[in-house]
DNA sequence: TTGCTTTCTTAATCTACATTATGTTTTTAC
DNA sequence: GTAAAAACATAATGTAGATTAAGAAAGCAA
């Protein structure tokens, strides 16, 4: 996949002219980025989003204890970063790491505010992701506080099926928010049951 | 509180005419609510975005076992509804509901995308509402997978100072995700240690 | 291929929090 | 002011999921 697939991806939420997309294109630059190396770095300024091009992202949290916990996974076409840091420009608490190896495209807020600017409908298309993230997020917590943790891996399963397979399990945990022990026990007592 | 007072505190985040105003302040509706009042109620099409004037409102669903969830407190000056109905405009799963005498101002998906096209800074305000809602969110995610329900308690009382006399610890246990009996029980073995 | 590291599994034990139950205090309604 | 309802407290018991530990399987580098 291209990064002009990637732009006929926001041409399909906005309307965007040849210069639009010439703008953009010139602003956002291409990186590639192999399996398990860090894009961002949680304690640094995350000056930059990234959609992803190919390949899968995730960003990440580690709490006092050493766990880790997912807060987003990235697969091709999806925006990632760590938004707050994003968006306040201070250093974050999240990091995000190539799960393959993968290709992406960055935007730096500088650039983003800039072209917010000069080309209004992609603040638009901003604002909509935005919208949607929230709700996301918002449905997350809401599973969180009511689902128990084999109904939140159902979920998982059908949101992310593409990744059940070729993700770690104990990544999988990490998401919907058990240890890897449990989850492995979960699997088999489905296993056995079928 | 006025309305104006509403308006001006939107005025800190973007720059606003007075032709603007005029319009906005057109285009809102105020609504009083009394104590234990729905605002929405979850199954119907949540068509306003509410902005608390004065008291205080909650969002909150309610899973398969009966239990209430609280997405969010809002006290004078911040948003609230339920964004997943309010910009798909389909059924949502919240209720809104006035924990206290309340006064707010609606403003409908239509007349807020109205206003967008009218008013571009205000698509700019929403977008940074929104931004600044995510990273809400995240954190209570991140605060849900990481911390203990003591952890999540302090957190509270830290974020909410003035809501902990003022609204009853029912509520404030259904958000931060405990039984009301486990709360009381957090409190007493506290209030014990001091 | 070999060794080394990471991931996964299984199982015993433990704990934070839920559930259930009963009584008390506070709020609300008339 | 009083009765009913709602909120809060306390305590015994139960459980989903964590922790710990140890071995098996899979991935990966040389």
């Amino acid at each position: 996949m291209s990064a002009n697939t990637a732009l006929s991806n926001i041409k399909k939420l906005i309307p965007l002219s040849e210069a639009d997309c010439d703008l953009i294109d010139r602003t956002w630059r291409r990186v590639k980025l192999n399996k398990k190396e860090n894009l961002f770095e949680r304690g640094e300024i995350t000056k930059d989003a990234a959609l992803v091009i190919s390949g899968c992202l995730r960003s990440f949290s580690i709490d006092e204890n050493g766990f880790e916990h997912i807060m987003q996974f990235a697969p091709t076409n999806w925006w990632i970063t760590d938004m707050y840091s994003f968006i306040s420009q201070k250093p974050g608490d999240l990091s995000v790491q190539a799960i393959m190896d993968s290709e992406v495209v960055l935007l730096s807020r500088k650039d983003q505010l800039m072209l917010f600017d000069k080309i209004p409908a992609l603040e638009r298309y901003f604002r909509i992701l935005t919208e949607n993230s929230l709700v996301a997020y918002r449905q997350r917590l809401i599973d969180n506080l009511s689902l128990s943790a084999k109904q939140r891996y159902a979920n998982f399963c059908q949101t992310f099926p593409t990744l059940i397979n070729d993700v770690p399990q104990k990544l999988i945990a990490a998401y919907i928010g058990v240890t890897p022990e449990f989850l492995s026990k979960m699997r088999s007592e489905y296993l056995r049951s079928i």
